[in-house]
DNA sequence: AGGACGATTAACT
DNA sequence: GTTAATCGTCCTG
């Protein structure tokens, strides 16, 4: 609402990521999500809304069939972008989570969008597809590293960030994963206040 | 080699 | 509420 989302803030570390998934899943929302493109662009959002995979263990995790040429970045390094192209024609950004060999990551799936530098707010991208469209992020971008120091997005802890109060749900679309995945709260979402 | 299905979305009835 | 769009991935054979 404010220019400030945009004033450019510390970069979270690659020690962020590490952590639980869930516990990054629960941290991300009101975080800020940049993406730098050619000639200096950078646009900036705030991140809505996120979601936990956990292992191969969890039947909704892509990492379910184990380690294939697909999922093999949810094993690397904490921090990694991971991008899959889905229902022949959507993109979905994830983060890798915890440590290298566990397969992990959160997808996220709402952004508050800012124009740079008007800091004028675009239409809302309420939905895990339309916020890779927003970004212009395809599959050139799996495996990207966020964390470099060179990295061309990244996610940011805003500079005036007060403690977001989080809502957690069950995850969305998972259609036939048997319970007790289907139903586990892993879903994380900004509450109606964000703080302030 | 073939087929079912998907961490979705927009456009319908 | 239902359905088409559209193709990579995974499973079966």
């Amino acid at each position: 609402m404010n220019a400030f989302v945009l004033e450019p803030g510390a970069r979270l570390p690659r020690s962020f990521f590490a952590q639980p998934t869930l516990t990054v899943a629960r941290l991300l929302p009101g975080k800020l999500l940049v993406r730098l493109g050619a000639g200096g662009s950078r646009q900036a959002g705030v991140i809505v809304e996120t979601e936990a995979y956990i292992g191969e263990s969890d039947l909704a995790c892509h990492a379910r069939s184990g380690r294939t040429r697909r999922t093999a970045v949810m094993y690397g390094a904490p921090g990694t972008a991971y991008v899959y192209f889905t229902y022949g024609m959507h993109w979905m950004l994830n983060i890798v989570t915890e440590h290298s060999g566990f397969p992990a990551a959160v997808l996220l799936r709402a952004l508050h969008l800012y124009d740079s530098p008007a800091a004028q707010p675009q239409p809302a991208t309420n939905g895990p597809a339309k916020l890779t469209r927003a970004l212009q992020l395809d599959g050139t971008w799996n495996t990207h590293d966020m964390c470099a120091p060179d990295a061309q997005l990244f996610v940011e802890q805003p500079q005036q960030a007060a403690p977001p109060r989080i809502v957690c749900k069950p995850r969305v679309g998972l259609g036939k994963t048997p319970q007790p995945w289907l139903g586990l709260p892993w879903n994380f979402c900004l509450g109606a206040h964000t703080g302030s």
